[in-house]
DNA sequence: CATATAGAGTTCTAAATTAGAACTCATTAT
DNA sequence: ATAATGAGTTCTAATTTAGAACTCTATATG
């Protein structure tokens, strides 16, 4: 499978993948919900190199995740922003970064917390089901192919 | 930054991305929740090349999300497993899934549902805070740097 | 016995991606 | 007149990935 097919792929996992699957392109939308949206902002921050940074942008507006706007003429200048897509990836990223701070330790502690908007608590994440309130995980549900499986 | 470097990050989201953060490990892991365990069982279902997949499985088993085990003698034989890390993962793919079928549209239907264990309801997930209970999003949930903000 | 199959890799070459540094272009500041 | 800012683009070298072939052990088949 090549990169270009992923985003055409039937299994929204996959179409996922299609998106955020490299190593950089997470770390930009971390820095989108920091409240970066400039260019040389992400490229200090991340010391990713701008060739990639480039391309990872306009990837993310093409998928949707970022939208492109003008902040200034003369000389025409344009910052990104999170779209509400975008926006609708906080919780995935906020369960990845739960889980890897849980399964993958580290000495220092995350430069980065993720408080309730009123008070300052850290929140604990849970998955629950909408319906029931029932708790999400590996013992409560069941992953079912729908008929054949494929990528 | 490096591959290597990432895995050593002092931010989580970076430590995830250094596991998952490529085209073909979330895909291993879908499979691994959907009950393969074996090389060339992963490497049918997913059409990766042979080289890739052994790369990754060994890394998958160094990060501590599968475990390989001999499954026989004569000639001896190995199948990978999820480890309690590995099924830790599962709100992370479940979350990233929701987010895809809701925001990367696609003509086909899932080839994979997530059901509850008892029932055949699909679930629908939402992320809330466990003392909480509040629903956990980009409105409810700030982002901030707790020291200085670096990969 | 000779050949074939299964399972889990490894090895090899070519193609694609990424790293890293330098360069462009417009406008404002010194 | 020169430097700085901001957002890219271009170039070469290093790394990763694709794809196919090969290895090794053991069992099955004719």
């Amino acid at each position: 499978m090549k990169w270009h097919d992923m985003k055409d792929a039937a299994c929204p996992v996959a179409r996922a993948m299609g998106v955020i699957g490299d190593r950089w392109t997470l770390l930009i939308l971390r820095e989108c919900f920091l409240g970066e949206r400039r260019f040389d902002g992400f490229q200090k921050r991340l010391g990713i190199t701008r060739h990639l940074l480039a391309e990872r942008l306009k990837r993310l507006e093409a998928m949707g995740l970022l939208a492109r706007k003008p902040y200034q003429d003369r000389p025409l200048r344009h910052e990104y922003r999170l779209t509400d897509s975008g926006k609708a990836f906080a919780p995935v990223m906020l369960s990845m970064q739960d889980w890897a701070r849980k399964h993958l330790p580290s000495e220092d502690m995350p430069p980065i917390s993720f408080v309730l908007r009123d008070g300052d608590a850290e929140v604990d994440p849970v998955l629950t089901d909408r319906q029931t309130g029932q708790e999400l995980n590996h013992r409560t549900v069941l992953l079912r192919p729908r008929k054949a499986s494929q990528p």
